[in-house]
DNA sequence: ATGACTTCCCAAAGCGCTTTGGATTTGCCT
DNA sequence: AGGCAAATCCAAAGCGCTTTGGGAAGTCAT
């Protein structure tokens, strides 16, 4: 069933019928109605790729999400993120085009985007601290907004994130006040801005309490929980081990603590852990008493407000990149306790 | 950049350069060149609208999501699924398109990428046993490709399934030659149809060893690390507790080992584990050694070889709907070992 | 040279929608 | 009754591509 059949079972012309249905008032209320009903009875839906056609407008948003060659790894905060921007879209009848891309030839694929006007406008995903891609985006005058932030960057752009910096700072700040001296960091891949941020957080507070920042026990990597369990492992074998970790993930806490859990020590008590908490819908950290101490901000909700913000952007293209930077909820778990004295450490 | 420009740019006719580009033989190679040369020089793409409407092939593929609206979950293994097809769909041209629906109207969504024309078929995910979208979808007249299979339905549709029922009366088999009478189930939601399968084989391998099937020390639900941990710590402080666990899950397998570690047992030599392993990139079963004892099967790569098999079926519409049915790998780690003899166990 | 093929290219129609620029009818006032 | 605006509706153009149905050169045997 297309345009032409159904004005033609109303005996109406195309263009009525496709004004009543876009809610356009040179149409009485009578034919709407009339209208309305046969589409719903005929199950009409306007061909997407003919209404893209004639207005412009392609109504779906692109996700160009990075699978880098090396490691072959897919972020698992992507699913959850998707799910929330998802929503908001098919609340604004956008839909969601999806393309996996290796990293190497990313900027290819957002000419491609463009210029096949595929899409109104893209999220970018996993910024790294020099991403290339502001600059790209911005020359394509392709409208874009970014899922998290690019600290090199000066260009004036739309992104949402999270406080990345304050969320460790105030982590680590927590654990001194319990009165741990040696902080285990398990962190992400820090060209990745998110880790780079966290980094810093983390160092600044340890400055702040006139503490020394050792590269020994810092360690960026793929969050992984075997990556977790072995960096803690190893670090906890050695002689002025840390009392406590700070992880950029859940899954490599659950690695840290497994690696507590073997040398016999107990997590919370000999050893304190505090992880971020994307709070992945599978992934929950504990039920009303969260396992974990966590810095913890919502990966969906990101997804709904980062799509919204987009969504804005596109309608009102000359409005001023929108900014929006959420704070994370710190949350006390079991994973943290005083630090111990020295000779109660086993180790 | 469009068509009518690159072609006045070159002196050509519309025509001859769309047949140039796309590779049509009534074209001089000399011209085929100097087209090709100039597309590339202006980065011209042809609109994908356009292109669809003009040959009536959307060039892309739906893959519907369901969340359900009850526990607001994201399929974990959904990432590395959709970065498996989309290195397909990108090999082949095609586009992803990705729509987030709660489960309350998942139809009116097939409809209207049918009826829109929006792609040219979709994947299924997360099929349940008597699950009603085979028939619709076959009513739709719209391409389909199962990830998993139907239980309860015997119409023809082409699907890539894991042979789940094997896999996990394999597993079971495993454990009963390890002397293992009391064996724990921790299984997906079984209405789903893998977790229903995943029950069978352990019910028919129980039964083949004439063992009775107990009720109570199975348990259905989402599979979540705190799930894995409540059910085994509530299973293994019972009287007849379970020397082994199967989980359907790396991520409730966690769980499981958690509990089992929180009672001061020791996996692989008190309680044996088996879980069920995707492979998902983030959460992988140890390095070279694996940690579970597992059954195995990627995800990502059932990814790849589906969105292959939609392409094929989209090609060729009628060719009988084809089947591939994948048998899990079983790996042999370190969460498994002899059952330990009554007295050994200390509850 | 003539005709018959090839080879290479083109004009125009059509895909299903929106939108411009009228045309027609109706309602109301004088 | 005449006139005018408002209310309805419509024909046709256009979005950017593919594809049909030729047409104009070029090639070759006769």
């Amino acid at each position: 069933m297309n345009l032409k059949e159904l004005s033609q079972n109303l005996g109406l012309s195309q263009t009525t019928v496709s004004r009543a249905l876009n809610g356009y008032p040179e149409v009485s209320e009578a034919t709407r109605d009339r209208v309305e009903r046969a589409a719903k009875e005929f199950h009409y839906h306007p061909s997407t790729r003919a209404k893209g056609l004639a207005t412009g407008r392609a109504l779906a948003i692109g996700h160009v999400i990075p699978v880098s060659t090396k490691h072959e790894m897919v972020n698992p905060v992507f699913g959850d993120f998707i799910a929330g921007a998802g929503e908001t879209y098919a609340r604004n009848g956008y839909e969601m085009i999806l393309s996996i891309v290796d990293d190497s030839n990313e900027d290819q694929i957002y000419r491609s985007l463009k210029s096949r006007r595929a899409v109104d406008g893209v999220i970018v995903h996993g910024p790294r601290i020099d991403d290339p891609r502001i600059a790209l985006l911005r020359g394509l005058n392709l409208p874009f907004a970014v899922h998290g932030h690019v600290t090199h960057c000066d260009l004036p752009y739309t992104y949402l994130d999270v406080n990345n910096l304050d969320a460790f700072k105030e982590a680590t700040d927590y654990l001194i006040q319990l009165g741990h001296r040696r902080i285990g960091l398990v962190n992400g891949l820090e060209n990745m801005d998110f880790a780079f941020q966290r980094r810093a957080g983390y160092e600044k507070s340890l400055r702040n309490h006139g503490m020394q920042v050792d590269e020994t026990i810092m360690q960026s990597g793929e969050m992984t929980e075997v990556n977790g369990y072995e960096t803690a492992h190893r670090l906890l074998g050695e002689p002025d081990a840390p009392t406590a970790f700070l992880c950029s993930s859940l899954i490599s806490a659950l690695g840290v603590r497994r690696a507590i859990e073997g040398r016999g020590l107990v997590m919370g008590q000999d050893v304190s852990v505090i992880t971020h908490d994307d709070m992945l819908s599978y992934l929950q950290n504990g039920n009303e008493t969260p396992i974990f101490t966590a810095t913890r901000s919502s990966v969906r909700t990101a997804g709904q407000q980062l799509a919204q913000v987009l969504l804005d952007k596109i309608e009102q293209p000359n409005k001023p990149p929108q900014k929006v930077i959420l704070q994370a909820e710190f949350v006390v778990g079991q994973s943290t306790g005083p630090a111990p004295r020295k000779e109660e450490n086993g180790l």
